[in-house]
Order: structure tokens, then sequence, then C-alpha cells
DNA sequence: CTGAAATACTCAGTGCCCTGATTAATCCGC
DNA sequence: GCGGATTAATCAGGGCACTGAGTATTTCAG
């Protein structure tokens, strides 16, 4: 009976509100196109000719798993990818008309399904949810990414 | 430039949230067993003798999602699936000596893993860190499952 | 200018996560 | 008892997420 309580670990209860989140997703914003394409689309919107890798970046995707979202967002005539004729190694990315068009759509769409997701929260705690989760999260992030360590070696 | 801004949007901290516990997981507690492996193995401790779906539903994984990680499981040998006798649709599993020695194990480096991944947080930030995740988690879980409509039909 | 290092991207492999369709077994009304 | 509904598990298929290895291009030291 050594058996652990998971509800109170974080990494069980993350995986369990990003699984009730895609669930809402795809009953209230869209069948198609997921929340990651989105958050790639909204940085294209945001930032158009980046490169492949910077858009990844962006919206914290690896190499790997940016690379197969704009396949799939290329596919649907949602973004342009061309070669950077400055650097041949990098693609540049931008939005096309249609793509802009489902952004639109779908940036009114995902308010209305935050709003419903949030609403167990009042005002005050939907402030200090995103707090609270960004910290711990950016805190993790950087414990992989060393940040520089500028002189100390050791 | 209608470009939204993601921290805003609870899906999207989810998923970085989740991301970066899957980081620290496998720097952590392992790169053999998976967070959710560890769950499902942590409920048949809690549970042994619970079918497939029962299983799956403690740690909130779907039926194909939970028997792809039942039979990896399996495959390394930390658990046992027998038929039911009484209902030969069910298949019964408990861990085995070997399952609940990786258990004990990864239950203590979990519990170093989340004071790491916490530690951002006082101990009353943490408190509420995980009573609205779970409101949350838990409202939009049960947005799905309508809950045995009792009488009313409409 | 040339070869080594760095960088952007691709590919192969593993695992998680969902839906819809299918198969096998049990349950239940008659 | 028998046939239809329900239930447990599987299978096929699409998408997300990571690592390690490989390719092409650029950069930079000498």
């Amino acid at each position: 009976m050594a058996a652990v309580d998971l509800t109170t670990h974080p990494g069980h209860l993350a995986r369990r509100l990003q699984q009730a989140h895609y669930l809402l997703w795809n009953t209230m914003v869209s069948e198609e196109i997921t929340s990651p394409q989105f958050a790639v689309l909204n940085a294209l919107v945001a930032e158009p000719g980046v490169d492949q890798r910077t858009a990844g970046e962006r919206v914290g995707l690896d190499r790997s798993t940016i690379a197969e979202v704009i396949s799939r967002l290329g596919r649907r005539g949602l973004l342009d990818k061309v070669r950077d004729p400055q650097d041949g190694r990098r693609f540049l990315l931008r939005p096309t008309e249609e793509g802009l068009r489902v952004h639109r759509k779908l940036a009114v769409r995902t308010a209305r399904m935050n709003q419903i997701f949030l609403a167990p929260l009042s005002a005050d705690e939907q402030t200090v949810f995103f707090d609270l989760i960004r910290r711990v999260a950016d805190a993790a992030e950087g414990l992989r990414n060393p940040a520089e360590p500028a002189t100390a070696p050791n």
C-alpha cells in the first residue's frame, strides 16, 4: 500500500489539464487545426518571415516537432515556405491570405473557449493561475538552458 | 498585427508546463519509465487486480492509450496480465515483484523531482497551484461527462 | 583559400493521446 | 435458451513531443 497520491504531482496535473484543454479545443475551436498549429500560425502573424527554428522557439516546440507542424500547415495552404536567398540553410515562413483568415477566425473562438475553460476561477484567481504556471514553466525551462554561463567555468 | 498573446492562454501554458516536466522527469527520475507509465504502475500498486479500463480511468487515460502503456509495462516485466475467469472480456492487472521494486525506487525520485519543479513557489503558493489546476481540470473533464443526467431529459 | 566548427533542417525511432471501427464476451428481455 | 444491447479490449489512423544521427550550407580560424 505504498501508492502515492498523484493529485499532488504537478506533472500529472499538467497532463490532465492539457488533455482537458485538448478536448475542449476540439469541440469549441476546431477539429482541423490543433492548438499547437494555431500557436505557430499566431507566431507567423506576429513575425512574418521568421525561419523554422525561431518559430519553434517562440511557441516552445523542438526542431522535429516544429517541422511536422509546419508541414501540416503548409499542406493546408496556411503558410508559405521559401528558401532564404541570404542563407540557404533557412526557410522563411509567412502566413498566406487563407492563413490570416483562419487565424482571425480561430482567435475569436479561442478567446471564447478560454472563458469557458477558466470559468471555475474568479478574475483574481485567473491572474494567479497564469502567474504560478508561468513561473514554474519558466524555471524548469531554465534548468535545461544554462543561459550562457558567462565566465565561471565550474 | 492581430497576433494574440499566448501567455494568457491556459492551453498553451499547460503544454509548456507539461513539456518542462517531461524534460525534468527524463533527467531526474528515469529515462526508461515515463511519467504516465509510473502513474499506471502506481494505480496497480494501489488497487492490484483491476482491469485495463479501470486503471485508465484512475489515471485519466483513454482506452487506446492505456492499452499501449500497459503493453510497454508488460514488455518490461513490471506487471502481470491475466484473463478474468469471471468475465472473459477483462484482463486483470497487478504489479510483479520487479514492478513493486521499480515503483518504490521511482516514488522516491519523483518526490525529489517535484520539490525541484515546485521550488519557484512558496509552500502557500504550491497549495494554491494544486487547487487552481485541479479545479480547472475537473470542471473541463465534467463538461465531457454529463455525469448521469438522472431524470431531466432536456 | 581551405578545412573544421557551427547552424538549419531532415530522418528514423519511441512514446503519448485521441477518435472511429471492429471483435469477443457478457447481460438482459422475452 | 436466444437475439439484441452493452461492455472490454484491439486495430487503424492522425497528430504532438523528444532524442540521436545525418545532410547541406555558412562561418570562421589559420
